[in-house]
DNA sequence: CCAAATGTTTTCCC
DNA sequence: CGGGAAAACATTTG
């Protein structure tokens, strides 16, 4: 479920967490810096930032990062500013925490000020990350910084867009969606992209990500999950969906707008 | 039992 | 060192 939106929606909430101080660490070290519980323990939280579909938490002294995997979900003060669809049959497993924070000052004990609940473990936790490797960020893409970052690459739009070196946030379903309405064709090699092309998938994702992360994420485009897996109609010109694997992920497009 | 799942990372080959 | 493709990772759900 995670993609930058998603990372966007959880550095929102938790902008709550900004002035109280860290008091309790609780880690599972096998997805997590055993340093964390060293390090973060009294200190404040100065800010909150993301950068592609990553969450920063920033202290006088450390950083710490959270990276969300497939799985992973952020719960603030007991409160989930996202419900998953998926494991939805017993999504508040406390076995499936990988982190949690305790905090002093508003509100009491009970509730850790923030827990990452991640099933499949593939999310991470970090000390001081460096971001250098990344790309742009999803919400600074635009026609000329996209022409730019594509340069030089060949495979399919799709897996370039998926890249996280060449553009910072762009998930699988995201990636879907602004091609759909790039009207560009998933499986398109980068090279034989036109400007206009470019510019269309520029364009899209400067107007249609806002618009999904107003409606609540990656989730919310018109390829829905629901379409998506039912391999339903095109919402623009009613023809059958169409799915592949394209650079080991799953491709959803429409074969008649979609060139 | 099998396939698939919203994401990286590693490995191997050019 | 860089691009690309495929496998690996871990766990649950349908």
């Amino acid at each position: 479920m995670p993609e930058g939106l998603e990372a966007e929606i959880w550095r929102s909430a938790l902008d709550t967490l900004v002035g109280r101080t860290i008091t309790d660490v609780w880690i599972d070290d096998r997805v997590a810096d055993p340093e964390l519980r060293v390090v973060l323990p009294g200190s404040t939280v100065e800010r909150i930032e993301r950068y592609g579909k990553v969450v920063r938490i920033h202290t006088p002294h450390h950083v710490l990062g959270l990276h969300f995997g497939m799985t992973g979900r952020v719960i603030v003060d007991g409160v989930a500013p996202i419900e998953s669809l998926e494991y939805a049959s017993d999504k508040d497993r406390s076995a499936w925490d990988r982190l949690r924070l305790g905090t002093a000052g508003a509100t009491g004990t009970d509730p850790p000020a923030l827990r990452v609940n991640d099933p499949r473990r593939l999310g991470r936790s970090s000390l001081d990350a460096d971001l250098d490797h990344l790309g742009v960020d999803i919400f600074s893409v635009d026609a000329d910084i996209l022409a730019l970052a594509l340069s030089g690459r060949r495979a399919a739009i799709k897996t370039v867009l998926l890249d996280q070196t060449v553009v910072a946030g762009l998930g699988n379903l995201c990636a879907d969606e602004v091609l759909w309405w790039a009207g560009v064709a998933p499986q398109r090699h980068v090279g034989s992209l036109t400007e206009q092309q470019v510019e269309s998938i520029a364009t899209a994702i400067a107007v249609q990500l806002p618009i999904m992360l107003e409606r609540g994420g990656s989730t919310m485009g018109e390829l829905s999950p629901t379409r998506r897996q039912t391999l339903g109609s095109c919402p623009y010109d009613l023809a059958p969906l169409q799915r592949a694997t394209i650079g080991g992920r799953t491709a959803v497009w429409c074969p008649i707008h979609q060139k």
